[in-house]
DNA sequence: ATGGTAGCGCTGCTA
C-alpha cells in the first residue's frame, strides 16, 4: 500500500500538478488538505478518470480536505461526529475506508499567534481528534491519520529552533496536544524511518527562498496505528513536488510525504 | 535587506 498526504494550497490552482503527479507516482491512497474548494466544484470526474475515487469536505475559500483512492473508498464521514448539528463546517477532518484501512486526512487549524483565540482553538481541535478516533477506531485496527498538523514534532521538526522562540507550531502545548493524539496508538511513521534530523522537512515559506535555503519544517504527517507501522517499508517527502519546474502555476508551499507498508 | 510569496477575490485576510 502507497499512501500520500499533500497540503496543495488550492486544488483549483493546482489540478494539473496533481494529475501530473498522481500519473508519476501512482499512489493508492491521497489525502489531499486546502483544496480551498466547495463539495459542488471537486472534480470528482477528473480523478475518476483517473482511476481514483474521492471524498471531499470544503466549503470553498478557505480549507477543504479530500481523500483519492484507487483501492476502494466507503464509509466517507465529513466532520467531526459530535459537530453541532447546522454549526459552521470548517473542512477539517474526512475519513474513508480505503483498502481496509481507515484513512482520516486532516487540516489542524494554524493557531496563528500563541496565545490567541485561535491557538486555543487548535488545541481544542486536536483534543477533539484525539476523542474522535477514541469514539470511532481501534487501535489495534489499521488507521492512517495524515494530513497537516501545523506542528513540528521536536526541535529537529524545525530548521533553526533558535527562529522559532516564541513561535506557534513549536509551544510546548502544540506538541503536548499532538502528544496526546499519538498516545491513543499511532506511530510517526517518517520519523521512525528517519531517526536523525534535521527534518525531513514537508514545508517552506515561499517567502524570502527559503526552500533553496532548506528554511522549512516538517508539520505534516503519516500517524500510523501500530500494526501498520510495523510493516512500513518506506517514508519519504517528495522534494521534487515543491520544486517550480516547467509547470506555469507555482508549486505548493507544502511537499507530499509518501509512505509504504504491506 | 527589518522585507520577501501565494491564493482568493477585489480589500485585506490567511498562511
Amino acid at each position: 500500500m502507497r499512501l500520500a498526504t499533500w497540503n496543495i494550497n488550492s486544488l483549483k490552482a493546482r489540478q494539473s500538478r496533481v494529475e501530473a503527479w498522481l500519473a508519476a507516482t501512482s499512489p493508492d491512497v491521497l489525502c489531499l488538505q486546502e483544496t480551498k474548494l466547495a463539495d459542488a466544484v471537486f472534480p470528482t470526474a477528473a480523478f475518476a478518470a483517473l482511476g481514483y475515487e474521492s471524498a471531499h469536505h470544503g466549503n470553498g475559500r478557505w480549507n477543504g480536505v479530500a481523500i483519492l483512492s484507487r483501492v476502494g473508498l466507503a464509509d466517507a464521514r465529513a466532520g467531526f461526529r459530535d459537530d453541532e448539528p447546522g454549526s459552521e463546517e470548517q473542512g477539517r477532518i474526512l475519513s474513508a475506508d480505503c483498502g481496509g484501512t481507515r484513512v482520516i486526512s486532516v487540516y489542524v487549524p494554524n493557531g496563528r499567534v500563541v496565545g490567541s483565540e485561535h491557538f486555543e482553538a487548535k488545541l481544542v481541535w486536536l483534543h477533539r481528534l484525539r476523542a474522535e478516533l477514541e469514539a470511532t477506531c481501534r487501535p489495534q485496527d489499521a488507521v492512517v491519520v495524515s494530513g497537516d498538523f501545523n506542528v513540528a514534532p521536536q526541535d529537529r521538526d524545525v530548521f533553526d529552533i533558535a527562529r522559532f522562540d516564541g513561535a506557534t507550531h513549536v509551544t510546548p502545548a502544540e506538541r503536548s496536544a499532538l502528544v496526546a493524539v499519538m498516545d491513543w496508538g499511532l506511530v510517526d511513521v517518517v520519523r521512525q524511518t528517519h531517526p536523525e534530523g534535521p527534518g525531513p522537512f514537508s514545508w517552506w515559506d515561499y517567502r524570502a527562498g527559503a526552500f533553496h535555503k532548506g528554511e522549512g519544517m516538517r508539520i505534516d504527517l503519516a500517524l500510523c496505528s501500530t500494526s501498520i507501522a510495523a510493516e512500513v517499508t518506506s517514508a519519504e517527502v517528495d522534494r521534487e513536488a515543491r520544486k517550480k519546474g516547467a509547470l506555469e502555476t507555482p508549486p505548493s508551499d507544502h511537499a507530499p510525504v509518501i509512505i509504504e507498508w504491506g
